[in-house]
DNA sequence: CAAACCGCATGACAATCGTCACCCCGAAGT
DNA sequence: ACTTCGGGGTGACGATTGTCATGCGGTTTG
């Protein structure tokens, strides 16, 4: 018997798409489409799918919250999220849904299918470059450090921030020189593009 | 004889993803993957494709400076950008560049054969959300002021990116007071945001 | 042909940034 | 009461950044 798949993803393009790639695999039926948390909640109820394939960022329901809806109500469902985003925050949140798989867009295109399988078998698959860091990388910053860097990101002088936050100037340089050091950047830009990429602004 | 497509997409479960899709139509056959402009480039010149599908943002080379690329040398290829970003200045910058289709990824999957037909046929297809808008402001920035601010915008400094550009640190920095002054920005990094925002980097 | 541009480079100067050592003071611990 | 500690501050110094005037070899273009 083959294994059903749901798919929720709101670029219908990508969404066809990946409907293509699964219906490639004998041993795969994509039996639901969905662009937004609610139609895909709804569909897994009324149908039951081995497997649910979603994206995180969608209008409405998130990913996350589809995932986390589909526990609540007891679901056997296992879910595997496809996402852009590295975020360890994201991680965190998919496994307390009790995701099975969280995959990232860029891993090559077999690994669905792969990943899939495994989860259908009742393993788990996380990405590679994620598995790791959910551990390992904790947010460095603090309060004061995250604050400061957001605004010097966005393209702010430090006079101008210490403005904005009741700083003195001197206190603000010295906040984004500990951010620089914590993150192992060269500079403010460099420390806040870090810090985003990691999900911690 | 079916039509010989090219894709470049630096995300290579989407990629895989598309190319299944394509090779669901009978009269499409896909040749070539690349996940980024420089590759896609290469394999452009050697195999000639008649259609190619490229994502825009991509690591090393664009899909915009990709297609800007292929035009320079006279390539006949016909272009497709297929984009999550519906901004209207990389519509224009892409029409500039001689691109004859200009997708959203939320356009409904079976719009790529279509466009593909289309684009071979000698057309042009372009998201309806942004055929009226593409006369929205100007782009100010040429192209050195344009490569220099997106260094500028990942946080390297101005002696590193004279070196990856191959020009002096002096010079880096007239571009970049240049770009400043014609964003109205205070400093790089502002002048950076300016930009991505406007969809001009 | 000469004028006008263009891309790139220099040099100089002021402003801003990054770093570091050290100070102040109010809360906690013990 | 005496330390310890954390949030905030100061001052100084070198590095980097932003600005501007100026120069120089190629292309256009009148």
């Amino acid at each position: 018997m083959s294994i059903s798949v749901l798919i929720a993803e709101d670029q219908s393009l990508i969404l066809g798409a990946l409907a293509a790639l699964l219906e490639m695999e004998q041993d795969i039926k994509v039996v639901a489409r969905a662009t937004n948390g609610k139609d895909a909640l709804q569909l897994a109820e009324k149908l039951q799918p081995d497997v649910v394939v979603t994206d995180i960022e969608m209008p409405g329901m998130t990913g996350l919250e589809f995932a986390d809806a589909l526990k609540q109500r007891g679901h056997a469902a296992r879910v595997i999220i496809v996402t852009t985003f590295a975020r360890p925050g994201y991680l965190r949140r998919a496994l307390d849904a009790g995701v099975r798989g969280y995959l990232l867009k860029d891993a090559p295109a077999e690994q669905l299918a792969d990943a899939i399988r495994t989860v259908h078998r009742g393993g788990k698959m996380i990405a590679p470059e994620l598995a790791t860091a959910a551990w390992d990388s904790e947010d460095p910053l603090n309060d004061r450090e995250r604050q400061v860097l957001r605004l010097a990101g966005e393209g702010f002088a430090s006079a101008e921030i210490a403005r904005q936050l009741f700083l003195s100037e001197g206190t603000v340089r010295n906040y984004l020189s500990e951010a620089i050091g914590k993150l192992g950047a060269n500079n403010r830009v460099e420390a806040a593009r870090i810090a985003r990429q990691k999900g911690w602004l």
